[in-house]
Parts: structure tokens; sequence; C-alpha cells
DNA sequence: CTCATGTAGCTTTTT
DNA sequence: GCTACATGAG
């Protein structure tokens, strides 16, 4: 039962009679599964097995009986690295899985711990958890009531705020002096703690609030804690770069008893500071548990020894790491490809040209993305992909959850379930349109004020009163008849059946179905998908949780698509052929990253463009553009600092205008500065149209380091979407075709863009100047 | 009370 | 460029 590492047999070698989950690894992966007491630090590189080491270890444990399925703790970071988990260690063990309450993300681990023990800090155990949104509304009412300016004190700041207290554990008796003035004057505790005293009533939890309500409950009652300590035998936790001082306190309180944690995470991969993740958690491992085992995983398995080595390089540069040598066997391969474009429609060209070549050699897009930095980089990709019929889909983004109908049905379904979620009536009081506007929802909230009772009640008491209008009062009455009614029928019906029946006899529906517009339909659409999806769980309140803690929607398409996505997005991926889109200074590193935040800041950018290259199996390419539009603006740029770091041996460049990359070449590869002249006489004069800019020209211009400029179409030939007006032959309802789509009828006209219903292939946008008249 | 129009503000990354 | 919000007209 208490074996040591050393009374072990040689761990590195393998050996007939291993059991199967053991079968493939390496010294180390071996060495990290049978390390199963004290602490352990699993140092794991980009693509070096990682997750099969971890899975193999679960299955060590369980097979061998040193903890059964319900007494290991296994937290991630994201929902999907806990389902990957979950699936790959019921392959290796079967249904056991199904026992393992306790493997998930640390949102949704302490969500369930949370609802037990919910009354120690106030709330009842079928709290709701609150987004984002809720969140910054509930705010901007306390802002509103302490009769601030909004628009001076941005409830944004406060939420940014807040959230950054939470995740460094902080209650708002725990905040000291500089915290306390964060914040209009002063005010940032006193608002700290108004809103923790308005969730309380609402009955509701923000995410920060699931670990930090549990943290206070752990450092508060022995005996619950002891309880955990006792139960948990075996923690792990992935991506331990990634978490937050709240959760490294909470893991720490929990592993303190028995000390069997082992922690897997790669300090080059750290890219969520700005969500409160430290890497100094990492670092200081060895330091917090003294004695642990610190292995390090470096054979890489999945990039060719080009991609590495131009990785490598990358981050060395870095600081302040705590140092890995990845390597491989396999194959050299080809360089990394450094392509340079004329501008946003260009790169989408290319890239798209270079899909269609993959297709051709009947590469499965399934294989390759586009990874970009920022969100809004996607919609360049998305127009042509349109255009020239590529399947694509885009991961993040707007999410399911967060589109307004489906937002508007759960908080039907979140006011029948509790009755006390203001905020689930504030939104739905009103939707479809009941008449019920600013002035009843105010009467109503003075009323709830006065009589101390949530919105609903409040409503339902108003409405034996004279205060409304005797139009408003009909209809509330009938809303809250209506409420009543699908209360009762919650214990009735099967959950889908209820959330039918709410949008049905609540008018949703029909509200959506008189709306003949596009985005109604695919409303209806996707309401009819979260029906389907709830069939799924158990109950109303599991179908509830799943929706505020897990954010994305199983995709059951099964067309080939190339994944457009962010290189966060990406990480714990890999994709035979990854386009990295958009590199240059302003882009990645992102203008903010260089403006503010310093050093530190740029690191992190560093480490995601390591995650970004190390993605890659077999080929990357690099794009970056010279003009881009970015906010409606024309803006010329830089190629970015980091494909200068990349040693020159790793990179084929190519350049697809304007004679070849010497000029290129000569505004990055330089040391120092080379134009440290020009832009000491740029320094306060408007700036000649000029492409010799340095850095330090960026520097010294500040926030104007980009020059407005549209590229004149002359210059560069027909690009795709440059400058494309809305063509005044078409109209709604005509009939056009479509090279690839062929026939159908416009639906909508949107500037250049159209929805059209085709006749074959279902309703699309597609770019104007790609269909004819038919 | 609802709808249309105008304005300002904002844009990194996500549980 | 977009959206979200504020303002004014019906």
């Amino acid at each position: 039962m208490n074996d040591t590492p050393a009374s072990l047999p040689d761990l590195s070698s393998p050996n007939p009679s291993d059991p199967p989950y053991l079968q493939g690894l390496n010294g180390p992966q071996r060495q990290a599964v049978l390390t199963t007491e004290g602490p352990v630090l699993m140092l794991a590189g980009a693509g070096t097995g990682k997750t099969a080491a971890l899975t193999a270890r679960l299955a060590h444990i369980m097979a061998t009986r040193r903890a059964w399925p319900s007494e290991i703790l296994a937290v991630t970071f994201t929902n999907k690295a806990a389902r990957e988990m979950r699936e790959r260690i019921g392959r290796m063990v079967g249904d056991v899985v199904e026992g393992m309450p306790w493997l998930g993300t640390f949102h949704s681990i302490a969500a369930k711990m949370l609802r037990r023990h919910a009354e120690l800090v106030g709330l009842q155990s079928n709290f709701t958890i609150l987004d984002t949104d809720d969140q910054l509304r509930v705010l901007k009412q306390l802002i509103q009531a302490e009769g601030l300016d909004e628009k001076r004190w941005p409830a944004r700041q406060l939420a940014g705020l807040i959230d950054k207290w939470k995740n460094r554990g902080l209650v708002p008796a725990d905040l000291d002096a500089a915290d306390k003035e964060a914040y209009a004057d002063g005010k940032g505790q006193h608002f700290y703690a108004l809103y923790q005293a308005r969730l309380k009533t609402l009955n509701a939890c923000d995410f920060g609030d699931l670990l930090l309500h549990m943290l206070v409950i752990l450092k508060t009652h022995r005996d619950v804690l002891e309880q955990y300590q006792e139960r948990f035998k075996y923690i792990l936790v992935d991506e331990y770069q990634d978490t937050n001082a709240s959760q490294y306190l909470w893991l720490r309180l929990l592993a303190q008893q028995r000390k069997n944690i082992c922690c897997v995470g790669d300090d080059d991969q750290s890219i969520y500071s700005w969500r409160g993740a430290e890497v100094a958690n990492i670092l200081r491992f060895e330091k917090d548990f003294p004695g642990a085992t610190v292995i390090r995983l470096e054979q890489n398995y999945r990039s060719t020894p080009q991609i590495l080595a131009a990785a490598s390089a990358l981050i060395a540069q870095n600081s302040g790491r705590l140092g890995k040598t990845l390597w491989t066997d396999l194959e050299p391969g080809d360089k990394l490809r450094v392509v340079g474009v004329w501008d946003g429609p260009e790169e989408a060209r290319r890239i798209g040209e270079e899909l269609e070549s993959l297709q051709r050699r009947r590469v499965s897009l399934e294989r390759a993305a586009i990874l970009v930095r920022a969100q809004f980089q996607t919609r360049e990709f998305e127009d042509r992909f349109i255009a020239i019929g590529m399947p694509y889909r885009i991961v993040g983004g707007f999410r399911f959850y967060e589109r307004a109908e489906i937002r508007d049905a759960l908080a039907y379904l979140r006011l029948v379930q509790s009755p006390a979620d203001d905020l689930a009536f504030e939104r739905i009081i009103n939707t479809p349109k009941r008449g019920l506007g600013d002035k009843a929802l105010a009467r109503i909230h003075q009323f709830a004020r006065h009589e101390r009772t949530p919105l609903l009640h409040a409503a339902s008491r108003i409405t034996e009163t004279d205060e409304l209008t005797p139009q408003a009062r009909r209809q509330l009455a009938n809303f809250i008849a209506q409420m009543r009614s699908w209360q009762t029928k919650a214990n009735e019906l099967s959950h889908p059946e209820l959330t039918q029946l709410i949008l049905d006899e609540s008018g949703y529906t029909a509200m959506l179905q008189a709306d003949r517009s596009i985005e109604a339909a695919g409303r209806l659409e996707n309401l009819s998908e979260l029906v389907r999806a709830m069939e799924e769980y158990e109950s109303l309140e599991a179908f509830l949780e799943h929706v505020s803690l897990v954010m994305d929607r199983d995709n059951n398409d099964t067309t080939e698509t190339v994944t457009i996505m962010t290189i966060h997005a990406a990480k714990g991926l890999e994709f035979d052929h990854v386009f990295l889109a958009g590199w240059e200074d302003g882009v990645f590193p992102s203008q903010r990253s260089m403006d503010e935040g310093g050093t530190q800041s740029l690191e992190e950018e560093r480490r995601l463009a390591y995650v970004a290259i190390t993605r890659a199996r077999q080929r990357a390419s690099i794009y970056h553009a010279a003009n881009r539009r970015i906010y409606g603006q024309w803006v010329s740029s830089i190629p970015s600092r980091f494909i200068a770091e990349i040693p020159p041996e790793h990179v084929d460049s190519e350049n697809s205008f304007g004679g070849g990359q010497s000029l290129w070449r000569a505004n990055w590869s330089a040391q120092g500065d080379p134009f440290a002249h020009v832009a000491a006489n740029a320094a306060g004069r408007q700036p000649a149209r000029t492409m010799t800019r340095g850095p330090a020209w960026q520097r010294a211009t500040a926030q104007s380091s980009t020059i407005t400029r549209a590229p004149a179409p002359s210059e560069r030939g027909p690009a795709a979407s440059v400058g494309a007006k809305a063509r005044s032959d078409l109209a709604i309802g005509m009939r056009v075709f479509h090279e690839k789509f062929g026939y159908g009828d416009i639906a909508d006209i949107d500037g250049n863009k159209l929805e059209v219903e085709f006749e074959q292939a279902g309703s699309k946008r597609v770019l104007d100047s790609f269909v004819k008249l038919a």
C-alpha cells in the first residue's frame, strides 16, 4: 500500500508484466505514474504526452486499490480538459470512471462542494451562479443606487477589481490600504461589501465566489476541512501554471494532510495571468511541498525538430523559467514558413488557397487550424471563407449560452426554479413585450424594497393594489398566474417538456415566429437545440448547473471543417497544419501588452507565441500583413518582434509584394534600432508617409503608433473585399446564382453581404460580388 | 410605452 | 466598424 518510489523496481524500463496502462510510456512518464505517494511536480512541455501520463497515473491508483474513484480529486482548468480526461480514463479502466465525482474544473468542483455547505456562508444550496453579464447588471444597479456617475466609474472597472480580489482569495475585510483606495475615491471596498451582500440576498454567486466561499469555509470550519482532507487520498491538478491564488490556497489546504498531490504544468504555457493566474505557484512548488519529486517530461511526440527548435529559441528569450529541454526523434520536417502579405484580406485569401491545396492533396480540413491572437481577426477569414465556400468553424466567440434567446429561456427556468431570482425576473418580465416597461418595473422594485421581498413576490402582491395602471396590472397578474402554473407543472412534466411549454405559453415562440428575419429563424433553432440538450440531464437543477459552468456546446456537425480559433482556445490541442495569422506588432503582441504591463506582459505574449507554434505537428506558417483594418481604420504595421526572435535557420520567408523581404528585414532584425535617428526627428512631428519605422518610432509616437492610410486599390490589384460597396442591382426577394451554392433567393442584404436562401445549400451568407442575377 | 435615431465608447485572452 | 446605451418622437 505504501510503496515509496525507492522500493519499486526499475521504473524506466518496460517490463512484459506491465499492466496495460503503462505500456508505451517512456521513463519519466512511468515515473510520473508510479510515484503515487508524496508531492509530485510534473513539468510537462508541450506535446510530451502529459495527458497520457496523467490518465495512466489515475488508472494506476485505482487499479492498485490505493483509492476508490470517489477518493480522488482531479481538477482541470477547462471543461474540455475535464471531458477529455474522463474519456481517456474511461478507455483505460471502463465504467469505473463514472464513479469519479470529483473529476472536473475548479469551478464545477467548488460549486459542488459549496452546495453542500452553502449555509455556512449565508447561501441556500440552490444558489444560482451568475455569469459576467448578470454580475455587471448587479453592479450597475449598486452604482446607480449610490448615486455615482456611471460614466466616470464604469461598472466594468469595478467588476474587474472585485474579480481580481476574489482571485487573490480576499474578502472585503482582507483588502489592504492600497486596494481600498481603488475605484471611486476609495469606495472600492465599500462596493465590494455591498455587492457581496446583494448577492447573498439574491441567493447567488459569481464565478470567483465559488472558490472564495469554499476557501473561507475550509479556513474557518475545521470539521469540513478535515472531512475533505480525509476523503481525498490523492489530488491531481492539471495546468497548474494557470491556477490563481485562491485556487492555490484551496489546494494547499486540501493537500496539507496527506500531501499526495500531483501538479502538472508547464511554466512556458502560462497564458492566463490576466485572469489572476500566478506562474509563481508553479515556480515555488518545491518550497511549498518540501521533498517534492520533480519530474520533467521532455520528449516531444508532436512536432518536427524544426518546429520545436523554432519554438524553443523563441521561449528562451523569456526570463525566470524553470527551464526544459524538449527533444524529439521525429524526422526534421519543413522549416517554418513566414509569409508577408499586403493586407488582411490577402492574408485570408492566401490561407484559403493553402487550405484548398490541402484539400486537393486529400488532407482533411480537420487537421488544419488557423490560430489568431484576438477574436476580431476571425472576421476576415469568415468573410473570405463564406465567399469561396470553405467550410470553417469558429471556436469561442459567441457562446451558445450567451445568446439572448438562450439566456431568456434560462431566465424563465431559473425563475420557475427559484422565485427569488430577481435578475431572472428583470430579464423576462417584459420579454416578450407585455407592456410592462421601466415605469411598471420601478413600481415593483419600490414595492419589493419596501416589503423586503423578492421581485416576483412583490409583483404578485402589487396586483392586489391599484399602484399600477389597470392594463399593466392585468398583464402582470396574467404573468404571475402563468408562473404559478409552470411551477406546479415542473413536478409533473419532464424538464424539456416544461421548457417547451414555457416557451409556447409565454408567447416567446410566437414572438420569434412573428419576426420574419433570418435571425429569428436561427433563434428558434437554437431554442429547440436547447430543449434537445436538456434531455441529457437528469434534472432541471443539473442542467442549469451545466449551463452556468459549461460554456460550450457539442457540435454534432459531421462535415470536415477547418477550425479558426484564438491561441488561448487552442492550448492543449494539436494540428498537422497550423496557420498563425496576424503576427504584427500591435496585433500580436497586442497593443495593450506593449503599452502597459512591461516585460511581464510581453513575456506572456511570448509564451502565447510559444503555445501557438507548438500546436503544429508538421507545418507552421506565420503570416503578417503590412496593412490591416482595425475598428474601421486602416493601419499599417510592422512584423511581430517574435518573428525576428526565431532563428533564421528554421525559417523560410516569402513576401507577396514589393521587392522581396529586404525592407522588412531591415525593420526588425536590427539590434538596437537603426532608425533611432528617424524616431528622434519624427517625435512631435507628423510623420511623413513612411515605411521606416522601428520599435523606437512606435514608442516615440506613443498612442498614435499607427498610421492611418487606406491602401489604394490600384496599388495591389483587386484584393477581395477592399472598399467593397453594396451593389445597387440587388434587392430582397431576387433570384440569384452562386458558383458553389447554386440558385437561391435573397433573404436579406447587409451592405455587400447577402443572406441567400439557396435551394440546395440552405441559407448562407455570401458576398454580393459572388452572385449573378438568375 | 415603444420605436427610431443619434451618440459615444470600445475591443485580448475565459471559468 | 460595431454595439450598447441615451435621447427624442410617435
